[in-house]
DNA sequence: CTGAAAGCGCTTACAG
DNA sequence: CTGAAAGCGCTTACAG
């Protein structure tokens, strides 16, 4: 019961080292009956190999870094952030499946250098970064070192060797802007996200796309500039409804935003989706506790995960990659849509 | 650039290879000169001591295993956990401070195996799990094999070996039940969490000391035995509705309950807090969001997040842990309580 | 295919 | 205090 080693083993069960490794590392090359002595020896003594051992004579750590950035002045990022939580899960154990283990580090973008750190020590074999702010010096200087990582946010860099799962956002954005088309809605209004971030662009771009479709020019007054928080969503509100301009349906650029506006509506008696229909973005998890309940794009942010993981993994393992996948935003309806009233000389929808 | 090591560091510096492993572990002997100069040396080669080696000769991984488990029937528990997300972050982050890196696992608690493995594979020092299970037979079976455990929940657990935070729930739900009073209620409910848990019995104590102290005997129709769910709290409320009977004020054993109940409450059209209160337990993140917003019961999760990472680094350390502290939620206030309305012959209060 | 040796890059006693 | 050696427990070439 002390020291046990795979020698100790390789006695007990009356084999070689070289027999025991090769039930460790499931070789087929071991006679059944052989391979459970071992694996019972080995259950008996509660042995199992020593990972630094390991990880040192076979320089792999079999371990990925998860590194979470602390987004320092717009967003806040934390292991509870909404959008990245489930990504976070997903990594997690899709690591785990293909044999890999996570060590996980909050980050804060000042103090960057502890990434590049855990690489230099051989603590991982690879890296996911999670982050809403622009990577790009850290991710070319890690390219510079050959360090492997892979990202989440397509929103500001885009490289063939850096895995990102791409999202298809125009299609996504167009897809919403459609549905409250569908609903009658003729006067839609768009919160956008930063302009500086692609996907922001990418997403006005869907819109803009699904209103000319039906020969609609979106006025100027109907598109408002926001960065993704809640504070946009209330500001876009109070603005329009100071100049006495509500569209009747709004399509906001991710969740948060949209929680923005339906407390500024609600505060201001604005019926949600009597007066106005609200559509996000994201799908995170408040969205079914908003008042009303949220109708959403949910991103797929865990099979997102999932195929990061695997292109990251099949990198670090210098094996072909899996084929890219385009991912698409589906629509959650709930509550805070409903048909366009007929006014004006609108048409009637419905019913 | 090509394979750097500790010794060739020391030729470069012109000192020993024991100088730059001083230099390393900031131990005091070494001349400030000397000291800077093997630490240029290391970072014009970008050289970093080894992980795997350092765990290797040194038998101490500096690694903590976070095990996240899924619990299967009654909570699912993902990272995106709304309760225990700021724990993980919190715990991930002290430990980084204090030296250790954090390997963090989604356990499904039929699978416990993993668990052990990383201890007897030598990768953690220590390990925190997190979970609403009962976890007694797994946590008995890591004390005979001398594995070191934190955990968060001492509802089912309360062992001096294993550091557990110790919140003041009966003291915190007493005070919850006093807000109430205060606010000039007399006809107040509770909702409990699962009675085998021994924080939902303290809970159940506090609201009921808090009663007596006013004179109120709690009658049982005023108790509701819930299991900590959201679905508790629909069926709760729509027990209470069925009979006409619901009471002017409900503290909820925790938020998730207290969401179910906001929900049933407004689908029939009961309003809060006119017609109403509703206190939570926990103070999620969802609670800003709900409608009304949440008056709840804030549960100092990262605080007692950092005490158990405390508590565990110590005694990985032998040394003496820190004082043992007693937490208390604190109650925050949002939109929805309000001061009873009288009634019958009911005194006045407030105004 | 099998076995004994060398090696991974540190840390840790152990002589000097 | 300093330095050379042994050792941590595996894996990996390398002879046989």
């Amino acid at each position: 019961m002390r020291k046990m080693d795979s020698y100790d083993i390789a006695r007990l069960a009356g084999v070689s080292r070289k027999t025991v490794q090769r039930v460790l590392n499931n070789a087929a090359s071991v006679k059944p009956a052989t391979r459970d002595k071992v694996l019972r020896v080995m259950q008996e003594h509660h042995y199992e190999p020593n990972s630094a051992a390991r990880q040192l004579s076979s320089r792999k750590a079999n371990t990925m870094g998860l590194f979470i950035v602390q987004d320092k002045p717009l967003y806040t990022l934390h292991t509870d952030d909404l959008f990245y939580g489930p990504i976070i899960g997903a990594i997690i154990s899709r690591c785990a499946e293909l044999g890999y283990t996570t060590l996980v580090s909050v980050l804060d973008l000042s103090d960057i250098e502890s990434l590049f750190s855990m690489y230099r020590q051989k603590s991982i074999d690879g890296g996911f970064i999670v982050s809403w702010s622009d990577l790009r010096p850290v991710i070319d200087r890690m390219a510079v070192a050959g360090f492997k990582v892979g990202l989440f946010d397509e929103g500001f860099y885009h490289a063939p060797e850096v895995p990102i799962p791409h999202l298809d956002n125009r299609r996504s954005a167009r897809d919403a802007a459609r549905y409250l088309l569908e609903l009658g809605h003729r006067d839609i209004g768009i919160l956008t996200g930063d302009m500086n971030n692609f996907t922001a662009q990418e997403r006005l771009k869907g819109y803009t796309e699904a209103l000319r479709e039906r020969g609609i020019e979106p006025a100027e007054s109907r598109i408002c500039y926001g960065q993704f928080t809640e504070e946009d969503g209330v500001r876009a509100v109070e603005r329009w409804l100071a100049a006495g301009d509500l569209p009747k349906a709004l399509l906001c650029s991710n969740d948060l935003m949209a929680y923005g506006a339906l407390k500024a509506l609600s505060g201001r008696g604005v019926s949600v989706p009597d007066d106005i229909s609200v559509v996000g973005f994201d799908d995170l998890l408040v969205s079914q506790y908003t008042y009303p309940p949220l109708t959403t794009m949910k991103v797929p942010r865990v099979d997102m995960a999932v195929h990061v993981a695997d292109c990251l993994v099949a990198l670090v393992e210098e094996r072909e990659p899996p084929a890219p996948e385009q991912f698409v935003a589906s629509l959650t309806e709930r509550q805070s849509c409903a048909p366009a009233r007929p006014a004006r000389g609108d048409r009637q929808i419905g019913h």
